[in-house]
DNA sequence: TCAAATATAGACATATTTGACTATTAAATT
DNA sequence: AATTTAATAGTCAAATATGTCTATATTTGA
């Protein structure tokens, strides 16, 4: 009778895919994790997280990640292949 | 002396714009607030919240909504009109 | 106008992210 | 192998998102 499981909508699977996806487009811009950190402004390990998947990031981090690596949120989604 | 102060990475502009794009585009396939919330089970709350711009949401939850507007992550910033 | 549907608001608890450290592992270069 | 660089890991506190409730406002339609 206890209260219902809150669902979760997060999705392991999905952020370790896209992390995957950013980790590839940094490289691809020849910076490193730290580089890409000290451009934002953020901890290295956030950007380790976010490119391991391990953390279900804000909407506004992933487009300063997009700023800082010259490239649209569009773009960076349409390169990344779904499902 | 003291510590730095946390430089928050959060854009309310930009969350502002990108709630007013989801809302049309929720409008334009005709669903309301809260049988978007149904569909993806989370409280109509939050979908208002998205909308308005006052949460900086997760990349699963904006993954969500896109999956249950029935478009792509992709589109669904492609449309949105960055800068 | 009235009622129903839709959206917003406030407040609080819980869950998660992020910052800020230190330490360790892995990779690359010489 | 040794040194340097790059990435991962752990921990804890602070900030923020989300769930959950109730209430209010706004819109829509009869």
């Amino acid at each position: 009778m206890g209260k219902e499981k809150r669902k979760n909508i997060r999705d392991d699977e999905f952020l370790k895919e896209l992390g995957v996806h950013f980790r590839k487009v940094r490289e691809s811009k020849g910076l490193t994790q730290q580089e890409l950190a000290n451009r934002i402004d953020v901890e290295v390990m956030q950007i380790s997280r976010v490119e391991r998947g391990t953390v279900n990031t804000s909407i506004c981090m992933i487009k300063e990640i997009a700023d800082n690596l010259n490239i649209q949120l569009s773009e960076l989604f349409s390169s990344f292949k779904e499902n």
